[in-house]
DNA sequence: GGCCGGAGGTCTCTATGTGAGACCTACCCT
DNA sequence: AGGGTAGGTCTCACATAGAGACCTCCGGCC
């Protein structure tokens, strides 16, 4: 929790002194969650965590997915650095990516929320269920 | 990185075994990140994170987020227990939004994320920049 | 009494994001 | 010649997000 307290001021840092707000341009956070703050960017990066993957593994990998939002979410991902695009003059070519080590390095933190969602993914689960039920 | 090895088998456990690929439904990480990962729910559990707060220093607060916004976005915290909601009988009523017990319990994690923004989104920026001027 | 303003919203309309699915190119196999 | 495969792009339809008007309840001011 030290470490928590620790970030939470560095955060509030980030409010502008004049109005107390989190301007989005000054606001490392807001830039980083704009990256992969998306609907497909952290599981694409998890997906990628455990080996090299071609387009179409992908698509298989995370079935709910879209061609165009595939295409789109490797874009932006190699677009920031966090992963690498390798085509191989196969034919029909071959493409594969695989994270790159900026990409790499966002693994340990993003473990540490997969660890969260795991353990409490069931206190959440119960609390939806607390609140519909409740009467207005 | 050796929590972050746990945590990607953990993640990869959740692939069902016949199609490899990640189902919403038996996916905690999916849920989570259904949870958490739109716009606003990360940047408002950060800003509850310094202390309690009312509606209109949220607003303040988020400046560029709007009203619609910011009630959704306190109702599905509310909803799945990260936030509470407090009236009090003052004229006109006055809401204090704070953290749950399970909302603080997220800061942990969040805040390793946080680190990881703070040191590479200059990296980041970098790498968005050389991607653009590349010529195609 | 009548008007203004603040707090915490809701409502309506438009802009942006997402998904489905057709299509494309180049090549190989039969 | 027809069909399959890999990695896309394109168009259209719909869901979600944002801007801003409006609402209610009250208190204070003149």
């Amino acid at each position: 929790m030290s470490d928590a307290l620790s970030a939470i001021e560095r955060f509030s840092r980030y409010q502008s002194d004049d109005a107390q707000s989190v301007e989005p341009v000054h606001c490392p956070v807001r830039d980083v969650l704009d990256c992969i703050g998306d609907k497909w960017s952290i599981l694409m990066i998890m997906t990628l965590a455990t080996r090299p993957q071609r387009f179409g593994e992908l698509r298989r990998a995370i079935r709910d997915i879209s061609k165009r939002m595939l295409t789109q979410t490797l874009r932006d991902l190699e677009r920031d650095g966090l992963i690498t695009r390798h085509v191989f003059p196969t034919k029909p070519p071959s493409v594969e990516y695989c994270l790159s080590p900026l990409g790499r390095s966002l693994l340990d933190p993003m473990a540490s929320l997969i660890d969260w969602a795991d353990r409490r993914y069931s206190d959440i689960h119960a609390a939806r269920v607390r609140f519909d039920g409740a009467p207005l």
